[in-house]
Formats: structure tokens, C-alpha cells, sequence
DNA sequence: CGCGACGTTGATTTGCCTCAACGATTGTGG
DNA sequence: CCACAATCGTTGAGGCAAATCAACGTCGCG
């Protein structure tokens, strides 16, 4: 069976951008010709501890997770990525340093992937997308702070709440002890936690 | 004694902004001309948890904090700002509804004021200001990320060594009740933590 | 001076972890 | 298609880090 190229669909990420700011037809296209695509099978690692990042990535499918590793070998998730959302090792794609934290996929999963090289040569041909990068990482620094003031004022079950909230729909296809990771949490406590509701 | 309107000291914000982006001399006057200034007495509150937010600060003196408070009236601190930082209530900035949390003055301080519709007008009249706060706010957004990894993975006694690598300076200058809450434990067992060494 | 905020110390409690054992489910190679 | 291993979720016993509550000394300040 011949190999075809398949055409990328750009369907999510066009509306993804279309949230924030309004492209026309010929914006978009100078966009998405800086996408390329990469298909990932479940467990298989996209960015790895030490190495360093260039690459910001868009998930279309499956689902994603960021997560670090402590000195005891114990996984702590930082982000799961479900299609339309973003993920990225942000610190070592902003310093060109090697990163501290992993990326990999929950399940068979496909992404588009824009290098920071040209994300910065759109920044400066298209500041409308700057514009969308801003208001998004925006977002996401609110999000980050809010999941700092629950780590310091919930208890394990309303964080829980919190990310049912979150996440709604992740609840049934993540594993539990991915969630328990999130939450932090170790999974035998998530356990006895929800056998109390 | 006549009131005398003070020339505003813009060096620190201009240094600030020099660090990310390249600003000619009217620029950096078109930028100036979108700040007003405020002084605050010790205690004084900038934001107050439940009011719309429209503004962000500078400090150019002193040190503010931003904080919450949960349901027992505990304090729970998410940020200090020393001078060349900025801080805002950012949910209620970008959402334009009520806050969550609160910023007041740690002693008395000054700052830099830039309300948000005119930063919206300074992202489009001038896109290497977008381009500053889009940098700044990535890098905030790595912190906070790293923040949510030390409260997961480390013990509050190496939480507080690596509150003392990010604020150095701070250590001596703030009651050990603010570190305390900003690492996430109570002031009791604070005190026996460093009684421990 | 006297009050209130701060820091310290001790006794006790508690939320969550660790370790261990054991079914249930998944997936994978023969 | 089955056998077996690996992973996952559950449950229990015991332990520890940090919270809670309370008492007390100190200091800065109105």
C-alpha cells in the first residue's frame, strides 16, 4: 500500500486562533505553513529531562501530559493536554537550556509542532500572532497561579473537585493515578479518598 | 509648604523594559506617558479581593505582595514584588470581573500605574511593547510552573532554600510570618524549621 | 506606658505517605 | 486464542511531616 500524504488538518488550531484574534484567509495560511505534524504512539516520550526543547506543540488528538521527576523516581504531572490545548517545556524553549520536565503521550496522540525559531519570524511578520501567543500564555499564568493558591488552601478532595472542574471529561479516560499525580496525591491515598467520597 | 508635583522617575521601568526590547527615545516617551504614579503607606491596600481590577503595577520602591485568603481567614501569599517587578491582579485584569486575591503595600512603597485600556492602545500603537510583556509574561509563567513542581516535590525546608534563591534580598527585609506563608507553612513551624537548621 | 503584632516553644492531633499484600484488568507473545 | 506478565486499583497497618492549640517573652509604636 503506497504511502500518501496526508493533508494536515488545521480545522482545530484555526479555531483555537480565531478565539483571540481574526486572521484572513492568506494570514492563516502563512501560519499554518510553519506547522509541521507529528503522530505519537501512547507512552512515547516528545521532549526528555536534559535535552534541550525548540519546540512549542499543538495537540489535534489523543491526549498529553507534562510531568518531572523527583530524586525518588515519582512522576508529578504538570499539565495533561487533551486536543485544543497547547503544551510546551516553556522554561528550556525560552533559555535554550536543557529542560527539567518531560512530555509524553497518555494515548496514541497527533500533534502540530511550531519551532521557536519560527514563531519568532511570525511574531515579527504577523503581530496579530504574537498577540494570540500573549493572550494565551496570559491565560495560562492565571491558571498556573490559581493551581498555587489551592495547593496551599485545599485539602486533597477539593483539589480533586477542582480538577473535575478543570478537566471535565478527562475524569474518564485518564488512569488514576494520573490524576493523583496532578492532584499530588499518592494514588493509594486518591483511592481510600474517593472509596470515602 | 506648596505642593510640588514631582518629576516621575521612569529609570527603573525604562532599565526594566531595555532588558527585553529596543526603544528609541519617543517611544520610551510615549510609553512613559501612559503611567501615572501612586504612593502607598505600610499596610495599604491596592486591590481588594471582590472589586474589578483595571490596573497593573510597577514597584519603584518598597515591596507589595499579592495574597489570598481562604475561608478561615488565613493569609496565603502568591507573590512579593520588590522594586523592578511588576504585579497584578491578573484574572480580574484580563476578565474584567471581581478578584480573587488581594495586593497591599509591606511598607511604604511606590508605583507605577498602567491601566489596562491603555496597554491594550500601547500593544497596537507600539508592538514592541506587546513583544515586552508577552516575554515577561513567559517568564512569570515558567516561575509559576516551577512553583507548582517545588510545592509537589520538595519538603518545606528546601522550599524555603529555593525561596531564598529567588527573592535573595528579601530574606532579611520581610517578617518571617510573609516567607512563611509565601513557602506554604505555618509561622509555628517555621520558626522550629529554622530552630533545626 | 500599654497594647497589639511578632516570634518561640511544647503537647497533641491529623492528613497524607510508606510499605506490603492482594484482586482485577490490560496487553502481549507464543 | 490462551497464558502469563505487567500495570492498575484497592485495602490495611504503621509512621511522619506539618497543623493546631496554647502559653509566654519581646519589641515597636500610638
Amino acid at each position: 500500500m503506497a504511502r500518501v500524504k496526508k493533508e494536515l488538518d488545521f480545522s482545530l488550531i484555526l479555531a483555537a486562533l480565531s478565539r483571540h484574534v481574526d486572521l484572513n484567509a492568506e494570514e492563516q495560511a502563512c501560519f499554518c505553513a510553519y506547522l509541521s505534524h507529528r503522530s505519537l504512539k501512547n507512552k512515547e516520550l516528545l521532549q526528555r529531562e536534559g535535552e534541550v526543547a525548540d519546540s512549542t506543540f499543538f495537540v489535534t488528538r489523543g491526549c498529553l501530559r507534562s510531568y518531572s521527576t523527583d530524586e525518588q523516581g515519582l512522576e508529578h504531572v504538570v499539565q495533561f493536554a487533551p486536543p485544543g490545548w497547547w503544551i510546551a517545556e516553556l522554561y528550556s524553549v525560552i533559555s535554550k537550556r536543557p529542560g527539567t520536565t518531560n512530555i509524553d503521550a497518555l494515548e496514541a496522540s497527533e500533534v502540530l509542532v511550531m519551532k521557536r525559531s519560527d514563531q519568532e519570524k511570525l511574531f515579527i511578520e504577523l503581530p496579530k500572532i504574537e498577540r494570540y501567543f500573549r493572550i494565551i500564555t496570559e491565560n495560562s499564568l492565571v491558571s498556573s497561579r490559581q493551581r498555587i493558591i489551592d495547593s496551599m488552601t485545599l485539602s486533597a478532595l477539593e483539589r480533586y473537585q477542582a480538577f473535575c472542574k478543570r478537566y471535565p471529561g478527562l475524569i474518564f479516560s485518564l488512569p488514576q493515578k494520573q490524576i493523583a499525580s496532578y492532584i499530588g496525591v499518592t494514588p493509594e491515598f486518591f483511592s481510600k479518598m474517593k472509596a470515602r467520597f
